[in-house]
DNA sequence: TTTTTTTATTTTGTATACAATATATTACAC
DNA sequence: GTGTAATATATTGTATACAAAATAAAAAAA
């Protein structure tokens, strides 16, 4: 398996954002339980950080802990996917209409820049690839908004949109045709553009959802 | 001081809901420091589900940690107040429409009666009072909207937006007047007009907000 | 005095210890 | 064999222990 970078300074943060990259990578999926000795042995740190880690999961919605019985990987319903990209499609567009408002010049470059290199995903198939692609695209997106909170937010909860998506639901080309509108929108510093096209790739994703199940 | 109630299984959690209460009673405000043994005293646990809790609290932005400083209750800049404001003006209309959609006779007639008891409010000018009934409309209509990532998220960054909000930037018969509106497009069950008297409610508190410094 | 340096105390972050519960395994009845 | 009771093992939640760092207090220098 491979082995993931640490990029932190507590080893709370340590495992915390290891968890996160490796439900991302599809290395841990809905459903996994996440046992602490385990965790604390392959990072080598004891259980105590792990706690803290687990607890900030799960107000970001990654794990649910059932008392006594330990920490899962979140495992959706349909409607609660289907209610957080209601949530998703309200928060974006105001993510979007920022970025184009107060993105910098170099933000807006590299967001072309990766919609640019991104053809090649659509081809591959490569789910796991695929989806941190688009995570990376939207919190890119997001953290030019200048809006901490909502950067995180948004964040926060596309990694466990991501991680209960099944390939079905997703076409590759046209989100990737989707992203390139909309960094095109953000990259002209067009806000009411920006948050139109973000609108329309979300209600996109949405329409997938429900008709794959 | 007043005693608070303990609504809990795990300790964690019963000093997790401990600090929000106090956070919105005011009894602990921005900038103020939790020292983790004094807590840890103060409500009979150990240091272990005090880290637990703070971890939580501080993914809802209730509390911020300064490595080694330890854990203060979240300051919030005036940039900050505004840039939570936009978000709630995004995510409390989606929660009134949704509550005009799905929430239940008996918890539109709560909602009802709740406004109706609150002009006693607006004239007593007791903060710590206002705060918690704004806090406890605003929670019942998201859990009135059947969406519970949208209800937790909305509910946690209540509680530090309120709590950040100083008496000069409320006016409170305007924001019970709102209210009434809100309870009534709610309880009619008409889920456009509900999303715009909330909207306008949202508002009303970003303009007082942003007027008064 | 005021400022700086040194020493003592407090507080944090992590590791370990332990009791309570949950899960897995074995033994036994049918 | 299959199902149930008894036992053993593993895992969690909490408490305690301890080293490192931050803060406070005391001593020394200006």
């Amino acid at each position: 398996m491979k082995q993931y970078k640490v990029e932190s300074v507590g080893l709370s943060d340590k495992v915390y954002s290891n968890i996160k990259e490796m439900i991302l990578n599809r290395d841990l999926i809905p459903g996994q339980k996440l046992v602490q000795e385990e965790v604390a042995e392959r990072l080598g740190v004891s259980r105590t950080p792990i706690l803290s880690a687990f607890s900030k999961l799960e107000k970001e919605w990654l794990v649910k802990n059932f008392p006594r019985r330990g920490y899962y990987i979140y495992e959706m319903s349909l409607e609660e996917r289907i209610n957080l990209f209601e949530i998703r499609l309200r928060l974006e567009p105001l993510g979007a209409r920022r970025a184009a408002e107060f993105g910098t010049e170099e933000d807006k470059d590299e967001l072309l820049k990766m919609v640019n290199n991104a053809d090649s995903l659509a081809e591959t198939k490569d789910f796991a690839k695929f989806n941190k692609h688009d995570y990376e695209f939207h919190k890119l997106i997001n953290s030019m908004s200048r809006n901490e909170m909502l950067s995180n937010m948004i964040s926060s909860y596309n990694i466990i949109s991501l991680s209960n998506q099944n390939i079905e639901s997703i076409d590759f080309k046209l989100s990737i045709i989707g992203h390139k509108k909309i960094a095109q929108a953000i990259a002209s510093g067009n806000p009411d553009l920006a948050e139109e096209v973000m609108k329309n790739h979300i209600e996109g994703g949405l329409v997938m959802l429900k008709d794959h199940k």
